[in-house]
DNA sequence: TTGTATGCGTTATCAG
DNA sequence: CTGATAACGCATACAA
């Protein structure tokens, strides 16, 4: 059997008591009891049981993340595991373990409850796509430490962090401008899709600063696919005046741009230019490279992870708010 | 307070120890009291504390993901969520959690005695990339429950599963074949890459049953990135035969070949064939769709599941196999 | 600075 | 079928 802490005392011929408080220097220890000690435990191989002490202080050091992880879910939403990675590691540092756990927005109520009632989780990081309005009640009423990564689409108390997507059309805008450009267009997605909305009304915001227009007619809708993108080539060349960048809101747009622009030989950047948002899957692999706005998902991750854990030292403290920065990679495309 | 066994046996007017056997059905119990019980539990929201009978039990529930997740992991590596998901999914319906957490190479020893040292966990999935011999005899020594993701590239008394990379390279040459194609050629990686290497065996082993020849000019060897692809294309061209169809040993190699292919008018298949191996990145985004032979990494992952708790009932069962059968996915370019 | 005593919530053994 | 009782390993209030 593995050597617990009162083996250790035996050794040491001190109390067990007086082994906790060496080890945790919890309470003052002599400099000879405390060598005894150490020497005591090095010799047994002694390792304090995690399970006792979670125990004994009623907590599990350990925060569940839960999200909806699709099939293919590495390709479907990669922005997931990059957080997770974040999130982990501010974890590890500060002694807590992460958990993955897959729910859905149908059984993310009793999830959270039983695991937290069971105490299995000192605290949760919920994805945003998996948040209800009965769960915002349920965090509330057991005041169970969480935070939401992605603004959540109604009112509620819940913590949250996310990506300032506004912002992230704004700087496109601005680098568009200040490379010359001067006749923009867009190309988007769905009017419900709250992050391409966003990017959208960043770019927007930044126009008019600069006393520019874009026209509702140089705004285009599609479904956020490759051959959206190729279809949406069509209407680009046809608009008056003609632009001379274009901001597509995603990868798969840009590439399906792209691909369409460059089938009709259309040069990039010299006929027209590129910018979207995000790394991948696409902006690398191009020919040439796109301009994108990335966002560190890594960082936020991080992030999540210190504030669920503040969130667990001060559970009144309410935290709502963007976080990182994003941040203009120059590639080729502009 | 949340309430204990104690609170319900109370209100039930039973003892404790019977509420237990009760709620476990470790022990006979009568309607009537059964009934009591349950009545009591419900009006009190009784959950069973997990730390304390973890604490009893001896042990956690937990099994602890380690690999190196690399920076954009989902992208360089996506396979290792897919795998994630499925052992979190079995874990889950067996009632164990899965932790994540970052290790190399370099530290995984550590993590490991610690972590099982300090009854952090009940067992270990390692991904291939941080087992060292090292690791090996702790495992092996401390008794450690584990399966590693990969057959290791050392001789092991470890437990591994591994995908069956020759067994894919036979699928992809029976396609070709049967779809009539004699002269082929292969593009590969670097010789000390075990995958690319073993799909070449595969597709060798599979030739020379058909008494078909795959002669060492039409073998490539390149670094796997998109431009050896592109570059690969000069020498597919001058080879003599000229083959009738390529088969690429992954994703990135496969998109290069098929863009330097069709930038010189060549058509796809019709001129021709191309396979690769795994659906993603890229193989169904290009136009046409590639055919390539997959492997269901999640279904992997559930198996390494399974095999993981397994090792935590019966630790002297010693697994070493392969796992999940690839298959055919045939689309555009053959 | 050290030791004694107590209890965290559960399961399990044993007697009744 | 039920109940009393003893651990599990540790942290901590309190006493010395």
């Amino acid at each position: 059997m593995a050597a617990t802490i009162q083996d250790v005392a035996n050794k040491a011929g001190v109390s067990q008591s007086t082994v906790s408080k060496a080890m945790n220097g919890t309470s003052p220890v002599s400099d000879a009891t405390m060598k005894k000690i150490q020497k005591a435990a090095k010799e047994l191989g002694y390792q304090p049981s995690a399970i006792a002490r979670s125990f004994k202080t009623r907590s599990t050091y350990q925060i569940i993340f839960l999200a909806d992880f699709p099939f293919d879910a590495a390709f479907v939403n990669p922005h997931l595991f990059e957080i997770m990675r974040g999130v982990q590691h501010t974890l590890s540092k500060n002694g807590y373990a992460l958990v993955m756990q897959q729910a859905t927005a149908k059984d993310i109520c009793s999830i959270v409850e039983t695991a937290y009632g069971q105490h299995k989780a000192d605290g949760f990081v919920l994805h945003m796509s998996v948040v209800t309005k009965k769960l915002a009640d349920v965090l509330n009423k057991l005041a169970i430490p969480h935070i939401v990564i992605g603004k959540p689409g109604f009112d509620t108390r819940m913590c949250w962090i996310d990506t300032d997507n506004t912002l992230s059309g704004e700087i496109a805008a601005a680098h568009l401008i200040e490379k010359g450009y001067t006749a923009l267009a867009f190309v988007g997605g769905r009017p419900d899709d709250m992050t391409c909305w966003r990017r959208l009304q960043g770019v927007r915001t930044t126009l008019r600063e600069h006393e520019m227009d874009l026209p509702q007619t140089h705004v285009l809708k599609t479904n956020s696919s490759l051959a959206d993108g190729n279809h949406a080539v069509k209407k680009l060349l046809k608009m008056s005046p003609a632009p001379q960048a274009v901001i597509c809101a995603n990868n798969p747009i840009s590439l399906g741009v792209m691909q369409a622009l460059q089938d009709r030989g259309i040069r990039i950047p010299a006929d027209i230019a590129l910018v979207t948002f995000d790394t991948y899957p696409f902006s690398v692999y191009t020919e040439p490279q796109m301009t994108v706005v990335d966002i560190n998902m890594y960082e936020m991750g991080q992030e999540a992870g210190r504030l669920v854990l503040q969130k667990i030292k001060h559970p009144k403290r309410q935290i709502q708010s963007f976080t990182t920065t994003p941040v203009l990679i120059q590639r080729g495309t502009t």
